[in-house]
DNA sequence: TATTCATTGTTACCTGTACTCACAATGAAC
DNA sequence: GTTCATTGTGAGTACAGGTAACAATGAATA
């Protein structure tokens, strides 16, 4: 009854590791009464990382999910004025998005919330533990080198945020 | 901008690595056309770790969900004859859930499915990695020795399945 | 120039997962 | 026998994401 498939295994420690990041996470974000869920907010920390303001695909292809999940996400933020739709002149087709100065002042309290939730998470690990995790993940979330699956590949990888 | 905050990008990569891993297993799901979602296949595979039929209580705690998920979960299963509510003759407030031979044969293949996406995931990584990594979450998945957290404990963590 | 094709975002809808709240049935305790 | 805890579930909600169809725009081409 000890699994012969250690991969399997890995894989099942990581999907729970991951249900308990989630639940965490959203508790760290509701303790805060931002109005934020977790989706938006790191759709609000990956628009910090663009110099000038990015346009919907391109947040679609950073968060990895399909243009119409970022519309939903941009409408809440929207609306909680976290966040501008800016039609570009170049291009009418585009919109792109920028912070507004309450979604600066928001990304300042989502970064103390997530830092309060990964400290939480992490709080078996030791620092040199941490360090190894790091890597390790990096490796795996910078993705495979060649695509190791043929078919129906819905979505491509793009770079890493914070 | 490279960011001082090490331990949040490693949650942030946590979350990241983890919606990869849900599309994949998704993706190896499905193309078994066994008619399983995600959340069922792991109340299946948890299910085959009890030596007598567990009550819904019992699962709901090892699943980490509140019971009433595992209602849903058990209706679907239920309703694609791989699983079995028994009432418990002892005391008849309790359910059993026990595996139908269809749910016997159906788990072998999830097995299959759960190993395609777990090699999937673990691709760039070689052996010893591996180890690491496994190591590393059973640190965190395990729980933190003490609760670092004072209130508001929505769920108790139970033990660990494969 | 007019037609065709690709890009971009969105409207409308569906699925999966998990939560809360309320409740009925049952068992246990006083 | 009344009260209280346990157990599972109905009803409703929220969130995250996906597909399909489409309108507006821009680019390419006959």
């Amino acid at each position: 009854m000890t699994a012969p498939d250690p991969d399997g295994l890995l894989a099942e420690q990581l999907l729970r590791l991951t249900r308990r990041v989630h639940r965490i996470q959203k508790r760290h974000l509701e303790r805060r009464e931002l109005g934020i869920t977790p989706a938006q907010s790191r759709l609000l920390r990956t628009l910090a990382h663009y110099g000038s303001p990015p346009r919907m695909a391109d947040l679609a292809e950073r968060l990895e999910v399909v243009p119409r999940a970022v519309t939903t996400l941009v409408d809440g933020l929207e609306a909680h004025g976290k966040v501008r739709r800016v039609p570009d002149p170049a291009n009418r087709r585009v919109i792109r998005i920028e912070l507004t100065d309450e979604g600066r002042e928001t990304l300042r309290e989502l970064r103390a919330a997530r830092r309060a939730a990964a400290s939480e998470i992490l709080a078996p690990l030791g620092e040199r533990e941490r360090e190894q995790l790091g890597e390790l993940l990096n490796t795996l979330v910078d993705g495979p080198p060649g695509p190791p699956c043929e078919e129906g590949t819905t979505q491509r990888p793009g770079g890493r945020d914070s």
